[in-house]
DNA sequence: TGCCATTGAATTGTGGACAATGTGTTATAT
DNA sequence: ATATAACACATTGTCCACAATTCAATGGCA
C-alpha cells in the first residue's frame, strides 16, 4: 500500500468519493431548485415519505447526522410548510417530525427526480445497484473505525 | 429505471456516495488532528507538495472548488504557517501560493495517513483502484451535466 | 422519595461549499 | 487610445457538517 502513500488527489479514493458526492448534490441542487428543498432536506422528506412521522433521533440514525445538523434543517422545512415538529407526549424529550400535506403532495415529484439523477449516472441499473453496494460497505466499513 | 423511483435513501447511489465521503472525511479528521489541518486543507497541500507553487485558479482545477471556498480556506493555512499567498508580479491578478518550510516539512507525514487511510477501506489495492476509478468516471459524468 | 446517570434536542462555534456580487487587472476590439 | 469584455480573486449570505456544551425530561436505584 505504500505505492498508493503520495497519489495525487485525482486519484484517490477518497478524492472521487469527495468529488463524486459534490457532482451529485450540484445535480440535485438543479433538479431540486424548482421545489425549494436542498439535498439534505430531500433526504429527510425521503425517510418521512416513507414513515409518515418520524422523531430527530430516528431521522439521525437513519441519515447519520447529528440534531446539530438536523434541528435547523427541520426548522427551514417547517418554515417552508412541509412539516410540522411537536414534542411527545408521551415523553418531552423527543420530537416528532410529520409531514404536512403540502409535504405529502411533494411526494409526487419524487420518482421523475430519481429517474433524472439515475440517468445522470449513465450507468445502466445492475451496475449501479452493483457500484452502491460497494460503496454503501465502503462507508460502512470505514464508519466502523470509528 | 422507474423501480427504482421511491427507493429509501439507503439504497441509492447517491446516498451512498454522500455518506461514503462523509465517512472518509471523519477518518481523515481523526488522522489529520495531530497536523492541525482539515481534509480539505489537506488537499491543498497535496497539490502544493507536487507543484510547489500554485496560483489559486490552479487548486481550484485540480479540487473543483471555487475561490469563495479556497479564499479563507488558504487563508487559514496562512495563518497556520504553512502556506505564503503572495500577488503574481506579471500579472497582478493572480495570487500564488506556496509552501513555507513548515508546510514542506508535513509532506513527510503523509505516505502514513494514506497508508491507513487506505486500510480503513478494507480493500485490497487493485479493487480499491478499480472503485476508484468507476467513481471518478461516475463524478466527471454527472458535473459534465452542469 | 430523593439522587444521579442517561437520554433527546437545541445551541454555539468553526470550517466547508456555493451562488451572487464586487473590485481591480488584463486583454480585445474598434 | 479608449471603451469594453474577460479574467482572477475576494466578499457576502445561506445552508451543511460536526464537536462541544447546555438543558430539560426520563429512568433507575439506594
Amino acid at each position: 500500500m505504500a505505492s498508493n502513500a503520495m497519489l495525487p488527489p485525482e486519484q484517490q479514493i477518497c478524492f472521487a468519493l469527495y468529488s463524486a458526492s459534490r457532482s451529485m448534490t450540484g445535480r440535485y441542487r438543479r433538479l431540486l431548485a424548482p421545489l425549494g428543498v436542498t439535498y439534505p432536506q430531500y433526504l429527510a422528506l425521503l425517510i418521512l415519505w416513507e414513515t409518515g412521522t418520524s422523531t430527530v433521533r430516528q431521522l439521525g440514525d437513519r441519515l447519520e447526522l447529528d440534531s446539530g445538523t438536523l434541528s435547523p434543517l427541520l426548522k427551514r422545512l417547517q418554515l417552508l410548510g412541509l412539516i410540522t415538529r411537536t414534542r411527545s407526549t408521551l415523553d418531552e424529550r423527543v420530537v416528532e417530525i410529520s409531514l404536512t400535506p403540502a409535504g405529502s403532495n411533494m411526494r409526487s415529484e419524487a420518482p421523475r427526480i430519481a429517474e433524472r439523477i439515475c440517468a445522470s449516472t449513465g450507468l445502466p441499473p445492475d451496475e449501479l445497484v452493483e457500484l452502491q453496494a460497494q460503496i454503501a460497505t465502503l462507508a460502512t466499513r470505514v464508519r466502523a473505525l470509528a
